[in-house]
RNA sequence: GGGCAGGUACCGAAGUGGUUAAACGGGGCAGACUGUAAAUCUGCUGGGCUACGCCCUACGGAGGUUCGAACCCUUCCCUGCCCA
């Protein structure tokens, strides 16, 4: 029933940044191949930002590859952590999630992550299901297995402690609940990204201290956000989202620097080892255009989604817009309520959320970014007669259509 | 508990009584160019006013001193360091 030792190990290897220790993989293996086990694929997730990106789908990818091989994937939503709230990082203090609200972004979780996750041998979970019933003799139990040399190993947190920054002591607790996760499932492998790689072995450790067979982990690449500098994430605003309609996909993915290309491809689209290392080589020597090669990973990371057909269409759009200097075929359209159906522009724009303020929309004006029916306006106290439909355009890439709203 | 150093716009970081809506860098936005929404270059980057000017809001919070404060004082909150 399971594909052989070796079919089933490349196809894991793949992609993975590390993969530890790798024997005790082969062994667990093995083992399940004699007695037709499935072996058991661990993967934590924060629901406290329930929109997924293509960045949070390599690590998806990979955990759909195990259930691909026969394997059981158990995700495990942290709705426990969610709901403390983790106030690591810089800014200001998470928002403390209730239960009801850390259960409805672990529902919004769980259906984006089954766009990439197969139903099939999936198992969910809530990690609140054993976490909230520890008592503080439990916790402390569970403190007393680690020391805090053993924390400050981690990096982001040794960084800090040297920094001078703060380090809460609560922070110090979530590497060993998300470890007890572990223990909680007999996990035999946790997929994580490479910065959970601390985490990740803490788990082993406390598996180990609780008697148990220990996991195997095996880490994935952080994919690089479309600015290609920083990790991928919403507030960054550099991402992809797995719900991002295909026209976006597609436009997004062009606009990553080209260094990137075949990074995309491998861990965005996903796309086979030997494409990937043709496209590689093919742009080493120049034999493929850098604008063909990022159509080709804008196109894969398209089609994992929605499909070819969807993949095909995108491509066609974004050529329209872009190449052509073309518009959309789909626009917006608002209607507005108004009496005359004139309007300052720059009010306009406002109403019509093309522009934050009004003087954000002057400036947009004076540098020549706004256009009605394709014609520049470069007057800032122009006024728009929109009686009838027109068409405007702001920026490169923000269309709307505004008309007046018909009374009934 | 005591001592010290800090908290500035989206982020980092200058400024230490008026000329500061606040240098500089990053980010963001716009324009040019291009093979693309890459790269590069240029400009803009609190809000409002048909304005070469005026008004409002802003430098952790609240008060105060002053004609005038991000800059001085008081107090509170927050962070780090050192000592206990």
């Amino acid at each position: 029933m399971f594909p052989t030792l070796n079919e089933q190990m490349d196809l894991i290897r793949s992609g993975a940044v590390e993969l530890l220790p790798e024997e005790e993989l082969v062994k667990k293996i093995e083992r399940s191949l004699k007695t037709g086990k499935q072996i058991i694929a661990k993967l934590g997730c924060d629901p406290s930002r329930p929109d997924l990106h293509i960045g949070h789908a390599v690590v998806l990818g990979k955990m759909r590859q195990f259930q691909d091989l026969g394997h059981k994937a158990i995700l495990i939503i942290g709705d426990f952590t969610a709901m403390i709230g983790d106030p690591s990082g810089k800014s200001k203090t998470r928002p403390q999630l209730t239960i009801e609200e850390t259960r409805i972004n672990g529902q919004s979780y769980l259906e984006q992550a089954t766009i990439v996750l197969s139903k099939d041998n999936l198992e969910v979970l809530y990690n609140g299901d054993w976490l909230n019933k520890m008592n503080f003799a439990d916790v402390i139990k569970l403190a007393a297995k680690y020391t805090v040399s053993q924390m400050l190993e981690r990096d982001d947190f040794d960084k800090r402690f040297n920094q001078n920054l703060p380090i809460s002591l609560h922070e110090l607790m979530y590497p060993l609940a998300q470890a007890y996760d572990s223990v909680a499932i007999n996990s035999d492998v946790e997929l994580g990204g490479t910065d959970q790689k601390f985490n990740l072995l803490v788990g082993r450790e406390i598996q180990k201290a609780y008697g148990m067979e220990q996991q195997c982990i095996l880490t994935m690449p952080i994919l690089e956000g479309t600015d290609g500098i920083e990790k991928m994430s919403k507030s960054l605003n550099n991402y992809i989202g797995i719900t991002d309609s295909p026209k976006e996909m597609f436009g997004k993915t062009m606009s990553i620097p080209d260094n990137l290309i075949s990074r995309y491809y491998r861990y965005g689209a996903f796309a086979r080892e030997n494409e990937i290392i043709a496209m590689e080589n093919g742009l080493k020597d120049e034999s493929i255009h850098p604008r063909d090669a990022k159509v080709k990973a804008a196109q894969g990371i398209v089609s994992r989604y929605y499909g070819n057909d969807a993949a095909v269409n995108a491509l066609g759009e974004f050529e329209r817009i872009f190449k052509n200097k073309d518009i959309p075929d789909e626009i917006e359209e608002l209607s507005l309520e108004s009496d005359s159906g004139i309007m300052q522009l720059t009010d306009l724009l406002v109403v019509a959320g093309l522009a934050p303020s009004k003087k954000e929309a002057r400036r947009l004006i004076e540098q020549g970014g706004v256009y009605i029916d394709s014609e520049r306006i470069t007057d800032v106290y122009s006024e728009v007669d929109f009686n009838s439909q027109r068409l405007f355009k702001v920026g490169k890439r923000r269309f709307m259509k505004i008309g007046k709203k018909i009374s009934v």
